[in-house]
DNA sequence: ATATATCGACTACAAGTGTAATCAAACAAA
DNA sequence: TTTGTTTGATTACACTTGTAGTCGATATAT
């Protein structure tokens, strides 16, 4: 394997726009701008700018269509959290998940599906660690 | 109610020196330094620039004593962790614990210790909330 | 007493970030 | 065809961050 980059370091407000992209993808520029209208209060000129710094971070392709761009991510969203959560837990939570979970339900209320959902990877895990 | 603070936002170099104070505090300058040498290979002015740093942002507090300062957290690590993760939980899965759970123990693996501490936080919710 | 080590305060400075504005080229409208 | 519009590229600019160095005042060693 050769080509593995240096890890991309998204700042947060890539990461709203990288969102999008990756809720659905290939979008224009324009797409992307539309799309974020609702949540962010950002000038378009302010989302292009984060557009292509995300292209030369190597973390979204674009193919030229005309004189637009379609813009789609190279790196796949479960990847992304994966790592960010294994750092997160190892940076605040010494690598312990459990303590998380304890300070995240503590804070928030847990709903009866995160419940069940919670159950049901423990389920899994003993079956397989077993 | 008054002396809400914005929000602190704390860096990520910043937080290894809060961290070591959290462990154990007060502490001086000085202490903070050598407990950091362990793992971090700072020089000693970039150790002092951050303690600034967090003092100024209402992070850490001091006492003094002669010349030398005796420094603490004005924030609990809990309280920290806590909002840090409903934050991170919030904008990497939708508020939604359980997809995180997931991924974290997919590209780590749990220990029984793990499992066996959520099945009680678990076991815990049930009961409170039912 | 005098030299020196040490402390916190202040300064430095490049890279990254948030937040756009300007510019040149291409397209669209009149 | 002339003009305005829209696109990505380039430039802007203040603030934060990582990573120290300098400075003036004290404390310490001789």
């Amino acid at each position: 394997m050769s080509n593995m980059q240096e890890k991309p370091e998204i700042s947060n407000a890539e990461f709203e726009v990288l969102d999008v992209l990756w809720d659905d993808h290939p979008a224009t520029s324009n797409d992307v701008v539309v799309r974020l209208n609702d949540k962010k209060d950002w000038h378009e000129k302010t989302v292009k700018t984060l557009l292509g710094r995300l292209v030369k971070k190597g973390v979204l392709g674009f193919d030229k269509q005309q004189r637009q761009y379609l813009y789609y991510p190279l790196i796949a969203r479960e990847d992304y959290t994966k790592k960010e959560t294994t750092n997160f837990v190892s940076r605040l939570f010494k690598g312990k998940i459990a303590p998380m979970v304890a300070g995240f339900a503590n804070q928030n209320s847990l709903s009866k599906q995160d419940v069940s959902e919670l159950k049901a990877l423990i389920k899994e895990w003993e079956h397989k660690n077993d």
